[in-house]
DNA sequence: GCCAACGTTGGC
DNA sequence: GCCAACGTTGGC
């Protein structure tokens, strides 16, 4: 069982959001090193931080659960997506994605500030300059410390 | 294979 | 809205 951390924008698609649905598929990933991730690493049962980015508050709101691993994108095929891809080839698909559920929002917003001040995630990708990778994994020991964040 | 131009991401 | 950093594209 591993941990994962995914980006996403609340404005598009939220803890919230992902409260409400239940569960949902994790579409419109459409960067090789995070698609590769999704494609091969990502499995049934492992936990997702779920954080929101390009918003007022950013930072982990929440946690998931993998149901369903490494299949199809096939969102990149509907020409009415907004993740279409003319280049992807129904025989040989290039974007793939992952189902999740939710399992529960953290108690508070847990901000990009704080992460960035924790001298235990200083390897994190997410507390980088410039760093754009939108699935990413957490080690067990980040888990824990970003969840002892939780309660101040 | 190089690299400049371009479009996107994402924090602030 | 700004702008730095990054990934992708395409000409050569």
């Amino acid at each position: 069982m591993a941990y994962w951390l995914f980006k996403t924008e609340p404005d598009t698609f939220s803890i919230d959001t992902l409260r409400v649905q239940g569960s949902s598929p994790w579409e419109g990933v459409r960067n090789y090193q995070a698609r590769n991730m999704l494609r091969d690493e990502v499995k049934e049962g492992d936990f997702v931080l779920i954080y929101h980015s390009s918003c007022k508050k950013v930072g982990v709101a929440g946690i998931a659960k993998v149901t369903r691993e490494s299949y199809p994108d096939h969102f990149a095929l509907n020409p009415e997506s907004e993740y279409f891809d003319p280049k992807s080839d129904p025989d040989n698909p290039r974007w793939f994605m992952v189902d999740i559920e939710f399992v529960r929002k953290t108690q508070r917003l847990i901000p990009l500030s704080v992460l960035k001040s924790m001298p235990e995630l200083e390897n994190m990708p997410l507390v980088k300059r410039g760093n754009r990778l939108s699935v990413m994994p957490v080690t067990e020991s980040e888990w824990q410390a970003i969840l002892g964040k939780e309660v101040l």
